[in-house]
DNA sequence: AACGTTCGCGCGAACGTTCGCCCAATCTTG
DNA sequence: CAAGATTGGGCGAACGTTCGCGCGAACGTT
C-alpha cells in the first residue's frame, strides 16, 4: 500500500491541470491529439490507476451490482450458481462494473435491512434479484424506493418491473409432449406445495400438454411436495401401487432431485426408469447425465440470462430507460437421455 | 436516489460540530453521555446513514474482499461454491466487510490485471484465494505486492501465506483404512495427473496407508486421468479385467465424479459397487448419497473454513498481524455409505 | 473589419468523510 | 496551591475525483 499517484502528478508531468486530465480519461471534453498524447504518456509512465472511491465519491455512483440468493439446503447443491455468477460478473466486468454478494437473511427484517444497508451507504448501483416466491418482499421494498434492479424470475402482472424467467410452463409442456411422443399417455406430474411460484408455472404447463393432447388429468396424477428426493421416492411409489387403469407409465418431476427419488423407486420395484416408466427432471443438474440411467432433463440457459440481465441493469443505469422489452420468457432446452428413452444416447464417450 | 442525509446536518441537529458525530459513531473519543445521546437521536430522527464512499476515500479502505474462483466444466458442478461463499460473506458481515466477486481469467497475465485493477483501484483491502495449483501465479503477485490474502489450500513450503487446506492426505489414508477393515488389501486410487498439487497431496495419504498395512502398491493400481466421469469409468474396465492376483476390490477415488464413473463400469460388468468391490468419492457432493447405491465420500468442513478464512483475513486488515497458526490442515469427515459397506446405513428415510 | 462560434483548457468548488492538532475546563498530585 | 494530566469537543485540512462555468485564441462568416 503505497503512495499512490494521483490526477495531480499525472497533469504536473504531462504540463497541463489535473482537470483536464479527468475530462481526458472520461472523454468529456476535446482536446488536441498531441497533449492527449502527452496525457497518456504521463498516465503510462506513472503508472496512474484513477482511485475508485473518489471517483465514486464524486459521481454519486459505485458501479457495483448486488447479487443475494438463497442457500441451497445441504442435500441439494445449486446447480445453476457458479454459471450464473460468472456470466453475471462476466458481463459486469466488460462495462466497469463489478459484482458484490451479500448473505441471505431468513427473517424478512434483516433482508431488508441488509438492501437498505447496501443502498444507503452508497455501495451498490442496483441489485439482480433472484425472485422465486409470490410477494417477494425485496421487490416491494426496491419498488417503492424506485432502486434500480432486475429480476430472475417474475411474479403476476400485478408489480411491473424487469425480468427474465425461463417458462417452466413451456417447459413442463415439452416434457409431457416427448413423453406422448414415446406412447405413454397415463402422466404423473411430482409437483411443489401448491404455494409455490416457480411450480405453479411449470404445472400449467402439465395440465396444457394433457389437455390438448385429450388426456384428462386424473387428481392421484398430481403428488405435491417439498421437492426433496424423499418426497420423489415416496410419491413414486404411491403413483406406481395404483390400479392398472390410472397406474401412470410416465413421470415428469418439477426438479431433478425429485425425479432421481422417483428413478430409485421405480428400480426399487424391479422395474427399470425409460424402459418401463419414463421419467424427465428439470433444471438438467450436472449428474443428470451420469445417472443410471442417464436422466433426461431441462436445461435452462443460465449464462445467456445472467449476461442479459446485468446487460439490462448497467444499460438502465447509463441511459436510464430499460431496454424492451421489459419482461422476457426463455424456453429451456430438452435434454432427452435414456431415463425416457431406454437407449444411451452415446452422449457419454464410454 | 434522494439526497442524503450527511454528518453537517446530523450535527446540526444536535447542536455539535459534524466532526465530533464522526467521533461519536466510530468510538473514537469519549463524549458526555448526554451529548452522546443527543447525537444517536438526531441519527435516527434524520435516518442517517455514513457514506461508505466519502468514509474509504478519507480512511483508505474498502472494507470490500475480492473473490475469485476457477468455474467449472459444466458436466462437473462445484459441490461447495455455494456454502463456501455464504460462510464468507457471512462472517464478513458481522465484521462489516463485503464480498466483492469478480471472473477468473484463463490467461495468466487478464488474471493478474484483474487482481491489480482492484489494488490500485483500491476496490479491495485483501483477497481470498483459492489455490490449486502449483505455483499459483496470483499467489506470487501478491506476495511481491505485500498485498493482504489468504489462502483456501497451500503449496509447498518455500512461500508462506496464510492458508487454510483440507488434510487431502489424511482423507485419503482414512478411506484407505475404511476400505482395509472391510477387508480389502488389493485397493486401486483414481487419480489425476502427476503436476497436480491437491491430487499429490491425496495421493500421499493412500500410498502411506497402504504402507502402513503392509502392502505393496501395484503400479498397475495407480490409474490417472484428468478427473472425469469417463476416466473413471475406463480406468476401472481397465482395473477389474486385471488377472485374479491383483485386481484390485477395493477402488479410492480422488473425486466424486471418477467414483461415480467407476460404479458405471462395476455394474457393467454385472457386479454391484459395496457388494463387490469398494469405491469411495472425494467432496460428498450432495448427489452422492442418492446414487445407486449411495456413496461413500470425504466431506470437506467448508462452512467453517470459509469463515475462519474471513476472520483470519480481517484480523489482520485491522490489527497487522495473523492469528497464529498461519497456516492450518483440517480433517475431512469420511461419509460411511453403501458402496463400500453393502448396507444401506438408514441416512434416508424411505 | 467586426462579429458570433467553436475549441482547448483552466479554475474554483463540491462530494462526505476522517485525521491530527489545539484549547479550555476540570481533575489529580506532591 | 501550583503544575501537570485528563476530558470534552472544536477546527482546519486533507482524501482524489468530477462538475459547471468561464475565458482567451483561433476560426469562419457576413
Amino acid at each position: 500500500m503505497l503512495k499512490r499517484v494521483t490526477l495531480k502528478e499525472v497533469a504536473a508531468r504531462a504540463s497541463v491541470s489535473y482537470q483536464t486530465v479527468s475530462k481526458v480519461i472520461n472523454h468529456k471534453s476535446h482536446v488536441t491529439g498531441e497533449t492527449e498524447e502527452r496525457i497518456y504518456a504521463a498516465i503510462r509512465e506513472l503508472g496512474y490507476t484513477p482511485s475508485y472511491t473518489a471517483r465514486s465519491l464524486r459521481s454519486q455512483r459505485s458501479n457495483t451490482i448486488g447479487y443475494s440468493w438463497q442457500p441451497s439446503p445441504p442435500d441439494q447443491a445449486n446447480p445453476i450458481l457458479d454459471e450464473f455468477l460468472q456470466s453475471m460478473f462476466r458481463t459486469a466486468e466488460t462495462c466497469g462494473y463489478y459484482l458484490l454478494c451479500f448473505p441471505y437473511h431468513g427473517e424478512v427484517s434483516r433482508q431488508l435491512d441488509t438492501y437498505r444497508d447496501l443502498i444507503d451507504t452508497g455501495r451498490v448501483d442496483g441489485f439482480v434479484l433472484s425472485v422465486v416466491n409470490y410477494g417477494d418482499p425485496c421487490v416491494n421494498y426496491l419498488l417503492k424506493r424506485k432502486f434500480p434492479f432486475v429480476a430472475f424470475g417474475h411474479l403476476d402482472d400485478l408489480q411491473t418491473f424487469p425480468y427474465i424467467d425461463v417458462d417452466g410452463g413451456l417447459g413442463l409442456h415439452m416434457a409431457v409432449d416427448h413423453l406422448l411422443s414415446l406412447g405413454h399417455r397415463k402422466i404423473a406430474a411430482l409437483a411443489w406445495p401448491e404455494d409455490s411460484r416457480v411450480g405453479n408455472n411449470r404445472m400449467d404447463g402439465y395440465f396444457n400438454a394433457m389437455h390438448e393432447a385429450g388426456i384428462e388429468v386424473q387428481p392421484e396424477w398430481v403428488q405435491r411436495g417439498v421437492g426433496s428426493y424423499e418426497v420423489g421416492f415416496n410419491s413414486t411409489l404411491r403413483l406406481l401401487a395404483m390400479p392398472e387403469k390410472i397406474r401412470p407409465t410416465g413421470i415428469v418431476a418439477m426438479n431433478d432431485l425429485m425425479a432421481i427419488g422417483a428413478m430409485a423407486a421405480i428400480r426399487q420395484l424391479g422395474l427399470f426408469p425409460g424402459k418401463d416408466i419414463g421419467v424427465t427432471g428439470f433444471d438438467d443438474a450436472p449428474t443428470a447425465r451420469y445417472l443410471n440411467p442417464p436422466m433426461t432433463s431441462l436445461r435452462q440457459p443460465v449464462s445467456s440470462i445472467g449476461q442479459n440481465l446485468m446487460q439490462r441493469l448497467i444499460t438502465y443505469l447509463e441511459t436510464g430507460v430499460y431496454p424492451e422489452p421489459v419482461g422476457e420468457l426463455v424456453a429451456p432446452q430438452l435434454v432427452i437421455r435414456a431415463s425416457t428413452t431406454g437407449v444411451e444416447t452415446g452422449e457419454l464417450s464410454n
